[in-house]
DNA sequence: TATTCATGTTCATTATAGTAAACTTATTTC
DNA sequence: GAAATAAGTTTACTATAATGAACATGAATA
């Protein structure tokens, strides 16, 4: 981070999104409406302390409001041939897919990034038999499920599912989650 | 987040490892050495701007200083055997390395959720011919080596390759870095 | 059009973050 | 063992974060 963050945007960002007024997130936050407005406008510098009761009252990290996007993706290769895999992305209701590895690198291997916004889900049908799924969470926190089995799993947690069954994967919490997903495809296994 | 950040605590551990005197980092960062002393000592509750002036000094992510440590590390299994894989880590010079999934999963795959301390290298020796090693930087920046060829990747980057020649992973940056690793290895390939 | 209600902003005051300088406490040097 | 240097702490003061109350602005109701 370059720059000081930008407090205040942020803040009004997220609490227009809530449809929060000023009173409502002074109380739930227990800063004053008149502070409140400051920050958001910029007339200030709050302390750490008047921040995260923000972002409490907001029920998001402390993070999120410090932050000054990083979304900088490169994808590199030190294969001898050298190829650069395709950057590919992809977008729907909140989830965004970034295949990292393709197919023409390896044939039965697929490695995503998913991002899922706030109350978005990801759902998948059936793959074929033998089909399996890792996901590492990288940031906050999602409930996965897969046939009749659920978990919630959270940051650094790591999962293994087969997926020859109806999946999804939810983030139900009021912030961006961020799961790593490795696809492993074996046709005849089971 | 829970508790509001212990930053006091933070910033004395991260000058200490730096051996940097109040004195020093009030110059490098513009924040007068009494404020210094007294955030570490949690007498006072500074603002923002200060605390990220501290950062740049420190050369650090405000992030860092802010972070209440979460090292939550949950390893799941959605299979119907419903076996659960060793939450082994290993820890050597600055390096650890968490197994997330082992052998009794896949035979063929191994995923790790690799730690490097600031300026701190993984060294590997050659792997069977075909081995392929599959790298997501989860946080900070790496530099990578794989026998002629280097890559400097950083958070959200992607890199592949083949490791059959003397490969090494390096942090020689200021702050921790997280690389999720993912080690496919495939006998005749080549 | 006046009247209420709800929004966000500005004002006057208090609490406290931030500073420079003085003070302490070691450790070194002659 | 006195003087000098360098570490962190405390003091006295200034700048400003934070507050509650007053103020503005607009939308809805009669």
């Amino acid at each position: 981070m370059e720059t000081p963050p930008m407090i205040g945007k942020n803040i009004q960002r997220i609490r227009n999104s809530r449809k929060l007024t000023l009173n409502v997130l002074s109380e739930r936050s227990g800063v004053s409406k008149a502070m409140l407005s400051q920050i958001e406008s910029d007339k200030v510098n709050p302390t750490v302390a008047t921040v995260w009761k923000i972002a409490r009252g907001l029920n998001v990290e402390l993070n999120d409001l410090l932050d000054t996007d990083d979304q900088p993706k490169r994808i590199f290769s030190l294969n001898p041939a050298g190829e650069e895999p395709p950057k590919l992305e992809t977008h729907a209701n909140g989830v965004s897919i970034r295949i990292l590895s393709s197919m023409s690198m390896v044939e039965d291997l697929e490695m995503y990034l998913v991002s899922l916004e706030p109350h978005s889900i990801l759902k998948s049908e059936p793959h074929y038999s033998g089909t399996q799924e890792f996901l590492t969470v990288v940031k906050g926190a999602v409930k996965v499920q897969a046939g009749e089995n659920v978990a919630e799993i959270k940051k650094n947690d790591f999962l293994v599912y087969h997926c020859d069954v109806e999946h999804s994967i939810a983030n139900e919490t009021n912030q961006v989650a961020i799961v790593h997903m490795v696809v492993r495809f074996t046709p005849d296994k089971r």
